[in-house]
DNA sequence: CTGTTAGCGCCTTCAG
DNA sequence: CTGAAGGCGCTAACAG
């Protein structure tokens, strides 16, 4: 049931070379001659050779592996994400540990300690919050360590974000310049840097146009919960005198808002315009949404994915270094 | 920059004992005197060791790793599915290598193998077409498969699979109760098994009622291609005569059709009606989708988890087992 | 260009 | 219950 693979012994036995040789030959590294290089290849061919990628890398430490770690692996984001990742790193030679940080910090701290015990040699998160106190200890193991979508304050690393002020405003200002003078927000998550700086960008939008922000329709919840933005679009249109068009801080939360106005709070439809962080696969399908805030996905998982690469080629060296990504408004 | 950390040597030159003591201690596996544990905890504490895992696995032949190669990562139906692996596999103590085969049987070998070499404990696969020829090897190299959601027919492996064709079946009479008469098909996926199979419910369905199938209204086209359902409908729709009433064989084809009722086909809008497999969280608030046929996808990710670690136990004994698991109809 | 020789860090008999 | 010793399969000096 377990059949003993062929070692490099047993290559270079048949061949009758030195493991060195082979080992060469295998890794292409140094050179060979032509004949001795012919006689490896055909005693690997006859014994199905396969190198130990596990010896190997006990030897150079290397696992050619990296980790990415999210709070929730089945959202639209990060499976762009993933799916953008895997194909830069396959490329390269590099296989994709996935692991869910279950959006707890410390299940977090778990799946990062796992991966470095594994001795990944890179590690992409979208850290669950804004405070990543293990990320640290990871990076004074020697793994670098990069940030995709969401920042942690307290540590140095690189990161790949996208302009959610920039997006946020923009959607924003749309809306005002349809005509709308009193616009809500839908999911400013404290916890999390990014929605804070969605939420900035619509002020600032508000603010230029010389509109008021009301508090009252601003509400607070979870970034990652369509139950999220059920809740919230239906306490607040719960309330006297709510306004006709909304921001929406992303996806999951447009989800959960729209799925309201399509069953208990259908009254209200008919009057109701968002604009939405996210432009997804089914975006164009929803109602209510007349502008959605496109980021580029597959991009920031291929840029995060060459920023790590690079970085553990070069041993770690050099300082983190911040991209900001532009982001594209769509009007459905 | 490469800290190179405290070895099982180090530990036991602090502790002042022999390496086998402390690999006692650290596996849990043989008694060992309290006071010598005590002063190896001391020691591994003091010096912050970890256990390489690289090195156990080369010695154990265990590398507590499960690879997981699908045709799409980015697919709803994927992500649900790596979710559910992920909480089942990281419970056991096994981590996830998520490779794409990128729906190319050549990149799907590929990957196989790149997984093999890494000698992962076990693989689970989505195929991407009803043959497999490369599997069989990696069987042979004593690592066990176990298929999900399609089935390839050349192969002998465990499977966790629905019930294709009860699900379209149960769909397609809901519409016929409903008054149709006329009912289309979307999406008849010749090379995949689980689409067929899907086609073969709704022709039950279709005949136990005495009505006819008319090949005009069949598609065809690829499973996972949102595009494909757009040109799907649109190609149907302009032909005379089109029926009102369309079964759809999952979610990205009715995505694309509901795309083209949204845009270009919006003059048929409003005399259409879907029943489609798949139920997403869009899905309540997706147009023209009366029925959805949903899947236990979480099951189908626990399951096919277990029984693979059950086989990687056993040490790959037993025969092959195919799991069918009962689908939902819902009405939305 | 090629072979010999040490380990990489851990587990696991086998003696004691 | 504990220690000594060998080896998992591979690579990387170092000699030749």
């Amino acid at each position: 049931m377990k059949p003993r693979s062929a070692t490099i012994h047993d290559v270079a036995r048949v061949a009758g070379v030195s493991t060195a040789s082979v080992s060469r030959v295998v890794s292409g590294d140094r050179p060979v001659q032509d004949e001795t290089a012919a006689r490896v290849r055909a005693a690997i061919e006859q014994l199905g050779y396969k190198a130990n990628l596990v010896a190997r890398s006990l030897k150079t430490r290397a696992t050619n592996t990296i980790g990415i770690v999210a709070p929730i692996l089945a959202s639209d984001f990060f499976m762009l994400l993933a799916e953008s990742m895997d194909r830069e790193l396959t490329a390269n030679g590099y296989s994709l540990i996935v692991c869910s940080s279950t959006e707890s910090e410390v299940e977090e701290a778990k799946r990062l300690t796992l991966l470095s015990d594994r001795l990944v040699d890179g590690i992409v998160m979208i850290p669950t919050s804004d405070h990543c106190p293990h990320v640290g200890a990871i990076q004074a193991r020697g793994i670098p360590v990069v940030f995709i979508d969401r920042l942690a304050l307290d540590v140095d690393a690189d990161a790949v974000l996208v302009d959610n002020e920039g997006g946020a405003r923009e959607a924003t200002e749309a809306l005002i310049a349809d005509g709308f003078r009193r616009i809500g927000f839908l999911g400013a998550d404290p916890d999390v840097l990014t929605a804070r700086e969605r939420y900035a960008g619509y002020r600032a939008a508000m603010e230029g146009a010389g509109l008021a922000v009301e508090d009252r329709f601003t509400s607070f919840g979870k970034l990652d919960h369509i139950e999220s933005g059920y809740r919230a679009m239906e306490s607040m249109l719960a309330q006297p005198g709510a306004p006709e068009a909304w921001f929406i801080v992303n996806a999951d939360n447009q989800i959960g808002a729209t799925n309201y106005l399509m069953t208990a709070g259908r009254a209200h439809r008919g009057r109701v315009v968002f604009a939405s962080f996210d432009e997804m696969p089914y975006s164009p399908l929803l109602q209510f949404c007349r502008y959605s805030v496109s980021q580029p996905i597959a991009e920031m998982g291929g840029l995060a994915a060459r920023i790590l690469l690079d970085r553990i080629n070069r041993g770690g060296a050099g300082k983190a270094e911040i991209a900001r990504l532009k982001t594209t408004l769509i009007r459905h």
